[in-house]
DNA sequence: ACGTTTAACTAACAATCGTTAGTTTTGCAC
DNA sequence: GTGCAAAACTAACGATTGTTAGTTAAACGT
């Protein structure tokens, strides 16, 4: 059984994602989880913290996820590959959660922002490395490095919203379909 | 010279983005346009009328680009090229505006949020349609018409994001990018 | 120059928020 | 059953918020 602050990091995460971190108070948290707002502070201890975790949580398996990659000895198009899976895995998975990677975070305080930016960044940089060594392979259009990674990042940062209205799909069939969009393309 | 209104919602477009719409209070809205809090109510009815007109300005304009594209007697493929170009050339003119689209609309009051929704969803729907009837032609790849058409909306509409960063580009070039990067995909 | 409208200001309100203090209840070890 | 720690509760605080009332200054047509 789940711990009751993980309960509360949960209920976070839908509200949040729901109504956004602002517009979330402590007393309409502490009702979803079925406790006095007070109480909340028994287990956590405050209001940003909730965020921070639950931003962090998922940054780090996003920096783990690129550590994995990077470590293998796997060709660069599989690499690619690899990266969309796990995006689409942690999407399934996590959908609250990695709804405020998107948007959420500018409510941090400086110091957790840049952490969490930091991560972002570092993601991104290893992203465009990958993207790159694929377009270096002569097997893709030529396009620019910085255009391509952003649509690539795009899309995968908004699969969460278009999961929610198709939570039927299974996570194999999403993950394909989604591989062979961003890596064929659309034209034949 | 802007109305007075008008430089209000400029300004307010500029913070809602940066710090969100809930973030954002009337007092530091009034100094950036360089007045007390309360002499912004001579010129507008209150908070929430604010963020309701630059969602409804945009979400009009992206209703005018769809029903003038449909209008057209263009080809499919030239109709998804122009609807491309049209939301390109609104990010890159209305960038801050543009970048409210993605999530400050759930802080709108029950009735206007609806309003949105429904532009929202007609122009998703005549998006699709153009999708569908270009996949038809069978010069593209066999892809889900939905993956198609969330992977295609969800570059465009994070484009403001990367071009915030890449200022120095030229339209023009841009617009060329985007839709090679959307039509034809990664590889050859 | 004068009168009127427009838009600025000061001050304050009512509501809401995150959080704390102090107290009571719950649940488990023994 | 008793004692104790964990976690619930009530009540209230100080700060911030959007907004209004009432007043003064600026702008403009005549």
């Amino acid at each position: 059984m789940k711990s009751k602050r993980q309960q509360i990091k949960d209920h976070a995460a839908r509200l949040f994602r729901k109504r956004g971190y602002k517009a979330t108070n402590m007393r309409d948290l502490a009702e979803a989880v079925g406790v006095k707002a007070a109480s909340l502070y028994n287990h956590i201890s405050n209001k940003e913290e909730l965020l921070q975790e639950l931003l962090m949580d998922m940054a780090r398996l996003f920096t783990e996820s690129m550590a994995n990659v990077q470590a293998s000895s796997l060709g660069p198009v599989e690499k690619l590959e690899r990266l969309i899976a796990d995006y689409v895995r942690y999407t399934v998975e996590h959908t609250d959660a990695i709804s405020l990677l998107t948007g959420e975070w500018v409510h941090l305080d400086e110091k957790p922002k840049q952490e969490f930016l930091s991560l972002r960044d570092n993601y991104e940089d290893g992203f465009r490395q990958i993207l790159n060594d694929c377009l270096a392979t002569g097997h893709f259009n030529k396009i620019d490095v910085d255009i391509a990674l952003f649509s690539t990042l795009s899309t995968l940062r908004w699969l969460y919203s278009w999961y929610s209205k198709h939570r039927e799909i299974n996570l194999l069939e999403l993950e394909t379909q989604i591989t062979k969009m961003l890596i064929d393309g659309l034209r034949k």
